[in-house]
DNA sequence: GTACAAAGTTAAGCTTGCTTAACAATTAAG
DNA sequence: CTTAATTGTTAAGCAAGCTTAACTTTGTAC
């Protein structure tokens, strides 16, 4: 069993690696883990003695099979505690993360499996991210796309939020913004790279800085 | 706020405070908690130096109402997350107490406060145990007795177990006793001290170490 | 009231997970 | 291709919360 602080290194190393490239850099782990890039060094020799990780000096750090496996078992948790806090103890959209980042750890498998079961094993998380099944498999929504690469005068839904950025959240609930809104892109501004959408017929333009953080499926007509 | 480790000593002092010495030993402490009794030395200087507890060496320790107060915070939530587990995700009686042990230390004031809503702000945990206002008031019911202290021929209701023995509980389940079962004393043993009782027309015998950990309450005939 | 057992305390040391500071490798600019 | 900036690593050190071992106080049996 990986300790708290082990947990939190794979989620974070998970989160940065399913991108283009399949390696976190020791940077970036510190800066959205808050912590010195010398405690990441340090803990990478560690996970990777423990064969969670292979991790190659200046190379980054690679989750291994292993490594994956329990960083899906984390998210499995984390998610399905937000879904459980919002649509049973009534929580706020916005509150969830900070709380569900300190039960995922808390839990045991047999727990989590109660809450899933309660929850009727749901796919989707409340921000619209997929809950991990307990055998490691991950329910996908096929034709997600960036908000920021969406073409102009097709129609959307926006059906992902990055979480863990609870500003984001917070402008989207301003704006009135939610999963399942439906959006009709107006205009793609080549100067900032914001985009101008119809939104309950009313037109709103939204940053590159948001647009960059929401996922939206193509509405066929 | 107190650190994981400091909100379980403050639990276990409270926990062997209120009987008929106002004040917790050194080795009980570290019976309880399983650790070495050197630990709690050092421990009880740390909390004495924060205001929580008063400590003399060689002469016990002692909660101060600050310590008081925080002790009872810990006991609230782990009561509430108790009867939660039970009542909402449908935990088994022998099942709550070790997840309730983790989750209580990691759980926002705010959370806790909707869990207490969402159960309709009870006054008693599934053992039987008063759960602390958020004030910090205490439900009592009067009355309550030790069944190992009870009178022949009585009959009482069986209102409160002492958790943290998962065998008793598993014990009560086998024998079929549980909160609010009906007990009618038929002969106190003194040879053992153990006491003989008719429960659902059977004669059963209970030794003292299960009387000692059962409270019940008399039933008016 | 002494002596010894039991209970409590102190000291030294260990592990985990951090920090800062100094140093090394990599990358990017010209 | 060299150099400077960026990024990553190593080393030393710290705090929390433990441990074991040695020592001190207290309580008890005689």
């Amino acid at each position: 069993m990986p300790t708290i602080s082990k947990e939190n290194y794979l989620k974070a190393i998970f989160s940065y690696s399913t991108e283009l490239e399949n390696n976190a850099s020791t940077s970036r782990i510190a800066n959205h883990l808050s912590i010195s890039s010398s405690a990441i060094s340090d803990m990478a020799k560690k996970l990777s003695k423990e064969g969670l990780v292979k991790y190659k000096k200046y190379k980054g750090i690679m989750l291994t099979p292993n490594g994956e496996k329990a960083a899906l078992k984390i998210i499995r948790r984390h998610r399905l505690w937000e879904l459980f806090l919002i649509n049973v103890l009534g929580l706020d959209w916005s509150e969830v993360h900070d709380e569900a980042e300190k039960l995922e750890h808390y839990s045991s498998d047999f727990l989590i499996d109660k809450i899933d079961e309660f929850l009727g094993n749901p796919d989707f998380d409340p921000h619209g991210h997929p809950i991990p099944k307990k055998n490691g498999s991950i329910p996908e929504i096929p034709n997600v796309i960036l908000l920021s690469e969406v073409e102009t005068n097709n129609k959307y839904e926006l059906i992902r939020v990055n979480d863990r950025d609870s500003e984001l959240i917070n402008y989207l609930k301003k704006v009135g913004l939610k999963l399942s809104s439906k959006l009709e892109i107006v205009d793609k501004v080549n100067y900032d790279n914001s985009i101008s959408v119809m939104f309950k017929k009313k037109n709103i333009t939204l940053s590159k800085k948001v647009t960059d953080n929401l996922f939206v499926r193509l509405i066929e007509e």
